[in-house]
DNA sequence: AAGAAAAATTGACCTAAATCAAGGTGTTTT
DNA sequence: AAAACACCTTGATTTAGGTCAATTTTTCTT
């Protein structure tokens, strides 16, 4: 299945491709798609295309030796998977990607991005940028991951879907089983169920798969509060702007 | 004090420069020297230049709330500073930067950086590699926190010294204080100074700063047995290569 | 060479989170 | 509607590694 130029455009990657590389890009690619499940490719498998997710949600993860499934990133619609290996040159998948729900991507062949890439055009930048972004939240990731309790960093990883939720007042249901939030957040399902609990001390209250945020503040404050990162974090400059916006209007 | 054109192609990032490019990167660069325990910059402040590292090691470090110190890497000569925050468009180090030991560096402005990228010379390709390579070792490094114990992690460290100084029979020095290593594993000295305790027991025998590997394969064992990146991990590789060539000359 | 400062070790103790095990809830299949 | 399954919760227990405190060893300074 091929892709309309437009859908093409609407992907942050390519969102200032020019019309003639645009239609160099839709002869070469396709719209595949993944059900619910299903493996886009595996550990060990030869590298064949880049990918950009239009729709859905992937699971990258790894198995250590004992069986044990670690799972180092959930992608969602505009991110795109490969590029390390694409621009490292590698040959051979490291890691596996699932689809965590019925997903449909863009294919593009590796041959394709690396003749590409030679000659730099936009994409190469965006790519740039998009490295520099990714490296940045690993590293922010391991810091956090030495720095911060299990509850701390749930309730981070819930303020991160707060704003992606643009902060409805209704709350917001979890994306993914919490199973899987769990293994994202590098810690054990148990833990992770016991987290919740202690967190509606902390003001976010979640019912079943249900979140709500009762006290924004006293939540920003617990998982922000001692965080290394906290002045240069995104979410939480949102937070403390949502809440200067409340504050005018309420008292 | 400015650069020769010879010192500059050493660093592996200008390692293919042209001449003409080079002359116009020495016109607008300059070396500078950082001694021992000075900052280069401290978190906050603007970013100026992006570094690459001549001679010595730095220490990029932040510091918690609670005045914990966190270091997230340590920089040796040929590696470069800020690649992320130039990429990234940011204004003001995230950051600090410390010579760990008496360093010389060359400094390059972030706007003629900026400026050239935009070009897209071999540059910029290598920025591309080289933050591609980091951003994997980055991850493997969050999935290690989660899955290692701090005895398997120091001696996946010590793993890496052995190949970096190629293997040599009489052992090794540690290049920097246990403190700042241990800083480095994201472990308390005290963990690490036990950790090493344990490693007589597989191979690894630490007095003082020297260290030698007294069983190999042990070590190797030890700490990649149930590693999750142990198949794509070069320093795993390199070591059953030196084991194998061993075993030939050997009994 | 003496004294100060920095780095490393060692011991005792504590705690957060993993692990193991059992039971509960909800959802899909037949 | 029952059975099977996936997912989640809760409890009891263990353990790795952090924390605190006291020395000892090494390195730097004068």
């Amino acid at each position: 299945m091929t892709i309309a130029l437009e859908t093409l455009k609407a992907l942050p990657l390519f969102s200032d491709i020019s019309g003639d590389d645009g239609a160099m890009l839709i002869r070469n690619s396709r719209i595949i798609s993944c059900k619910r499940g299903k493996f886009l490719f595996m550990h060990g498998d030869k590298i064949t295309h880049f990918y950009v997710i239009c729709r859905g949600a992937m699971q990258i993860f790894r198995e250590t030796p004992g069986g044990h499934e670690i799972t180092n990133d959930i992608l969602i619609a505009g991110d795109s998977l490969n590029t390390e290996e694409v621009v490292g040159s590698q040959t051979v998948h490291a890691v596996n990607a699932r689809a965590v729900e019925d997903s449909s991507l863009l294919a593009i062949p590796v041959s394709w991005m690396r003749e590409n890439l030679k000659e730099f055009d936009h994409i190469a930048g965006k790519l740039l940028q998009n490295l520099a972004d990714r490296l940045h939240s690993v590293q922010v990731e391991a810091e956090q991951l030495t720095t911060m309790s299990a509850a701390q960093m749930v309730a981070c990883y819930l303020q991160k879907l707060c704003v992606l939720y643009d902060f409805d007042p209704h709350g917001f249901e979890l994306p993914y089983t919490k199973t899987l939030i769990a293994s994202r957040l590098r810690i054990e399902k148990e833990t992770f169920s016991r987290t919740l609990q202690t967190l509606r001390d902390q003001g976010i209250t979640v019912t079943g798969t249900h979140v709500s945020f009762k006290d924004m503040r006293k939540a920003d404050n617990f998982s922000c509060g001692e965080c290394s990162v906290a002045e240069e974090c995104g979410t939480h400059r949102l937070f403390y702007e949502k809440l200067d916006k409340l504050s005018v209007h309420g008292t």
